[in-house]
DNA sequence: TTGGAATGTCAACAACGCTGACATAAAGTC
DNA sequence: GACTTTATGTCAGCGTTGTTGACATTCCAA
């Protein structure tokens, strides 16, 4: 099943751009990139005693201060039990501080602490600097096009808590 | 470190597009991605006892039948050990050969059964789908800029091994 | 007051990275 | 022919990060 398919055309438009072949180059790129995108946080997280798991925790608290264990929760896609395990050596390190609501006790708000916002500036920085080069070599044409292919493989919840994110700032 | 910094503008040309607020988004845009990504194949491979590194291992021996443990090792970025365990389960399960070489006895050379081919084709039709909507979705250009930007986010060894993947069938 | 939501904790387990140590077989080198 | 290196396999152990299940606490809300 599901060979290299004749490219079909109809109306004018080629469609040897969603050819098996061209997918599978897709599927082949997305899987090298990933790994260069990661590359460099990883590296830096190595020497300490944290993972990927910190970093992301690190990420979104510094990008919504004060955001609630559930709200992470949703965004990170993992169980409580796992994030709870990254929080609680993030908190005990003074990296995160994490304070009991006013309106509602039984949250706990998350925000980073100087030492936290260290980490994220050392880690978001190396990422960024790779993301730049890459955004430079390509170009704002293929960046406008990179960024509407993610987005469209996305799954809706994701695609919806993105969008949250993206115009909250920009 | 590293605020939003002004646009700096020269040339004539907009560099808007290398804002840290727009690399934030991109690098947010990706991780979801990668969610929506593996998302298919995950919930296939989670009914059996089998995980990610089990299917990379299936894609790329699907993809260059008769390669060397070594060659695969180089191409997953693990070490030996690590990609030995996911074989051997593998090589137990009945969906992927090893056979002992014939100029060099000491390499293993590898290749799926055809149960090993039926799981790769419904894990790859699964991840195929996935992306094709996305394709679909983005249009050709859209697929062009993704495919420049993923490439250009790989390390230099990483680029050398997938273009040498991608020019070897197309 | 009872039910449920939010959180925390403890335990256990699985997948999949890693290092280190050691064995074997075959190739290449002196 | 003796020695070294390469390719591979295996065993043992460890760390990160995901999972489920069970149970306690706190507090809001019906």
């Amino acid at each position: 099943m599901s060979e290299i398919r004749p490219a079909p055309v109809f109306g004018g438009e080629s469609l040897l751009f969603l050819t098996d072949e061209q997918l599978r180059q897709g599927i082949e790129a997305m899987f090298f990139a990933y790994r260069g995108f990661t590359a460099d946080p990883d590296r830096i997280l190595a020497q300490m005693a944290y993972g990927r798991a910190h970093h992301r925790a690190i990420h979104f608290i510094n990008r919504a201060p004060g955001t609630t264990v559930n709200n992470l929760l949703a965004i990170l896609g993992v169980t409580k039990q796992s994030l709870n395990r990254v929080l609680r050596t993030l908190i005990d390190d003074g990296l995160v501080e994490s304070r009991v609501g006013t309106v509602d006790k039984r949250e706990r708000h998350l925000h980073l602490t100087d030492k936290g916002k260290a980490l994220e500036s050392q880690l978001s920085d190396a990422q960024r600097a790779r993301m730049r080069a890459a955004y430079k070599d390509a170009g704002p044409e293929a960046v406008a096009g990179f960024r509407k292919v993610l987005e469209a493989m996305m799954d809706a919840d994701m695609r919806r808590a993105y969008a949250k994110l993206r115009d909250s700032t920009s």
